[in-house]
DNA sequence: TATGAATGAGTGTTCATTCAT
DNA sequence: TATGAATGAACACTCATTCAT
């Protein structure tokens, strides 16, 4: 599991274990500021988010002092989730399947990321780790399941992750890029990583 | 020539071709924008794009009635310009240097895209027109670029303009995309748009 | 006369004279910040003052693009209000009579002070013209009516206008003063000024 | 000993005297406000007063109510200390230095205050007790130094308390002052208090 | 009892839009 | 007609105060 409510802090230590009516309220920030960028895009205001999650605008700031920070703490919720899929996959699926399954959760997670593109930027301006760090996360993610799936026989062995997320990347943040195209292209990129023959 | 100043007129008709001197504005205005819109990026203010075009809020509010206007008049200024080069191509070069030299316009007005895309997507909503007929546009004019290059026998023939544009679009909204990566990647793509042999 | 508007532009030139109803408007916003702050105190709100003076806020921000702008107006207003008058009164006045006229209306000027001494101090940090220019002002109005006076053979002429300041000045700084005992104090420093005999 | 925590409480009688802890958390208290504004300022908030004395917010209101609660609690502190420092040096010094080395820590004292005048104001306008008491027994401390000189015929006899401070007082209260400054003016205060001859 | 999380009214400030000059 | 002054809703953010833990 690699979900850790404030991961940012990479050096955890003891740091005190959040009170529990916090915690709570954290995660349900996040997810109420997940759900009012994705209906009212990534400029959505504070008030709106705080009410969506059914608390005061100060408990907001107490969490995530700069609006930024909210966005930064979707986004890590977001990669988060990607990666945890990827090991949840690999516990409950066959090699070809588990793989599959992620690259259609990583197109989700794509198309996610585009209502908050603007803010995205700036919060990797403020904090470069972020990006490349994730990045890596992800790709490194990717690369698991696509070696089970060459060990198993079930992929083409002359492909490494990265290429494959180099090539559904940018294909995903395609701005008019509609589910079922996103399907077609899918299947079309999952065919051709079939071993030949 | 596609230019067309206030091309929102659909229905064309006579209507009355705007004075000399309001034109002139009209120009100055879509011209300061993008520049703004470039600068201080999509959610720059309306007195930054006045003062940069050297009038009065007034003036501008005259021309746009609205905010989204301007994105709009700047994005519809952006494709006349890039139709307009697909056809000055087709007169000054030959047909293979006149498709790679388009799709290179192409390029930057992809790029030029993403400062506003937040803002366009709003302009989309509003007028949906706007996106499918400009898709339609730019789609055709590769089409015709691609078609006379395949004629004189310098492309290969088993790919269409929307093929070339769906592979082409997508790899310029790729957010890191740096001008030297870009230019790779463009070299690559028209390496396979040869004939075979 | 020294009140002059937006005085601060000290190199004039053309500098095009304010509209009539935008200069309107900057005094009216002056004086009710005046009032505001003797009333509710240095730290009155931005809101509080525009809706004194009948205005949207954002008249007050298009006239003091910060909240320290507004102090800074209002204390040059009092000062150009305190040069005024000591050159009104040597115009009207005997020579005796126009300085302690000025001294009490100096008096008058100290004590608006006090109630945003805070704000104030932020202002003279932000720029120290301000109060070395303003306290030199003063001292030189001073200077001129005691001259004026010791010149008719009215006050003693072993004291100079920044002698005069010191003192008063501090006199009247002093937290809890009120109208009648700095009436007392004053008349004691007058008498004090009479040439001997 | 005037120092008396919670001396607000008038009517004394047995009132409970305040645990231990509670009363080295009250110490505490006053100690890091004063620290915190003067080194932030006189509108310094609650949590950086909690923070700098090591408590929660919530202990610092279990023993001030209210904000302005604060305030008077620092000043009440800085007034008991200043008496405090005038009996003590009736033990410590001879009446001549016990009385120059306390007009010293007045200016001091004064000088303290200036940090937050404005909510000082407040504290006097909700409690008149506060601000006249306080001056009656700071007076009558300086009496008592005053009074012991002279009959040492140490200090001139033609004056008294209240004259002294009203003397020493305002010159504190002046805006402009430094340490040096405020040093020269005592001591010119305190040559003219010998004795003539 | 001490803690610090939650609250929400209030602040300074911005900016799309309207309207007097 | 062009100008830029006026408007006020909206925003990010703060902080005194309350209350669950």
């Amino acid at each position: 599991m690699t979900t850790e409510v404030m991961s940012e802090d990479v050096a955890e230590g003891p740091a005190k274990p959040m009170r529990a009516d916090a915690r709570r309220n954290y995660e349900r920030l996040v997810d109420a500021a997940r759900r009012v960028f994705t209906e009212h895009g990534g400029d959505a205001s504070m008030e709106a988010i705080a009410k969506e999650a059914g608390v005061g605008v100060g408990t907001l700031y107490r969490h995530f002092p700069k609006r930024i920070d909210v966005v930064e703490a979707v986004y890590r919720n977001d990669v988060d989730t990607l990666i945890d899929a990827a090991e949840r996959g690999t516990l409950d699926l066959g090699p070809w399947d588990a793989l599959a399954s992620w690259l259609r959760a990583y197109v989700d997670y794509a198309q996610a990321k585009k209502v908050f593109l603007n803010e995205l930027h700036e919060a990797f301006d403020k904090n470069p780790e972020l990006k490349l760090g994730s990045r890596e996360r992800i790709w490194a993610a990717c690369g698991r399941l696509l070696v089970r799936a060459q060990e198993a026989g079930e992929a083409r062995s002359d492909i490494d992750g990265e290429d494959l997320m180099q090539l559904v990347s940018p294909m995903c943040v395609h701005a008019t890029l509609d589910p079922a195209q996103s399907e077609r292209l899918l299947t079309m990129v999952l065919d051709g990583l079939r071993p030949p023959h």
